[in-house]
DNA sequence: TTCGACACTATCGAGTCGATATATCATTCC
DNA sequence: GGAATGATATATCGACTCGATAGTGTCGAA
């Protein structure tokens, strides 16, 4: 999915800004599986306005730029359905973190245990943030389940981090004793 | 982590052509966390040829086309060093289904239920395709813990998915049942 | 009163993807 | 026997996307 029906499925769920769509993206229910820059998301909707499969009208506020608000059109809609049509592509994690984890190994191994204490950190407060979002009673049937989703498989992570992080060092440890 | 480095951190683990390069991120225990097409890796190592940071032999084959092996050349090393100095940024997982889950349920929600049948389809492939790779006995510590570390997110995700597909079909249902 | 955070727009260069091209051999199937 | 497929191997190109940057104005806090 690119950034293109990405818009379109936004706007499916209300009207929005460039902005307003860039929060969803990057912090709301979408933040965990999903990323969108504004480099991507403007000239995206600047497209889908020429081919009429979105509408813009244009809120002049007196206190602060300009607001484009961006509305689907019945076109823009049919188009998302097209696009729902295709079975989604698999799911592509991108982890600097376990690729550095295995470059480490033979490069910096003693940097190891730091790494994975510091990415324990990470996924707490990554798994608080999104409790928080699912702690609003509003959500939709599919959102909950998006984001009980994204929950457990983030848990599964910090579990396996949490129980075999001691583990990792002491193999680690003790395939080079000699280092210490 | 961009791909100049995760080249020179492949590069570390033993000298390679592109083309195992590439296989390793699609196929080998990099698939689940990484991604990297020819189209990144040929420019990348060009460019750290160029810079001295990786040596390339080129071997003569006569039955096949001629096979270039890059081997990592000591300040290469250094400067695969320095970059695991600065700890990696967070894990992004792109989702094309999930973001379709929501996207359909306001837009055709009665796909909803087979698209998530077909994902257990996938996700369960996934895990076998995993779980043969940590057959290997000759894996390091790290590179264990790293496969170990994706099959349980990802086991998390396939019991998430199938403890609650049928909740979440009944809820579709639910909510709109004038449209039986 | 200056500082930073927020709301909102937008662009640019560098990096990356996905498709495609080229070529040879091995295997498999009819 | 021959055709199709797929693995090994190189590499490029256009389209897309990221991340940084820039501009402009409000508001609250230090």
């Amino acid at each position: 999915m690119n950034v293109r029906t990405f818009c379109l499925g936004i706007l499916a769920l209300g009207d929005a800004t460039g902005y307003e769509i860039r929060k969803m993206v990057s912090q709301g229910p979408f933040s965990f599986f999903s990323e969108a820059s504004f480099g991507s998301i403007y000239p995206a909707l600047a497209r889908l306005t020429e081919e009429g499969l979105v509408e813009c009208r244009e809120e002049a506020q007196s206190k602060r730029p300009d607001k484009k608000i961006y509305r689907l059109t019945s076109a823009g809609r049919a188009a998302l359905e097209a696009a729902l049509q295709n079975d989604p592509g698999p799911d592509r994690t991108r982890s600097d973190f376990l690729a550095a984890l295995l470059f480490a190994e033979c490069v910096a191994p003693e940097r190891i245990p730091a790494m994975v204490a510091s990415r324990i950190a990470q996924h707490r407060t990554q798994i608080a943030a999104l409790e928080e979002i699912a702690d609003d009673p509003d959500l939709s049937p599919a959102a909950r389940f998006v984001i009980e989703y994204g929950l457990q498989s983030l848990k599964a992570a910090r579990d396996y981090l949490e129980s075999h992080a001691d583990g990792l060092a002491r193999e680690l440890a003790g395939a080079r004793p000699a280092a210490e």
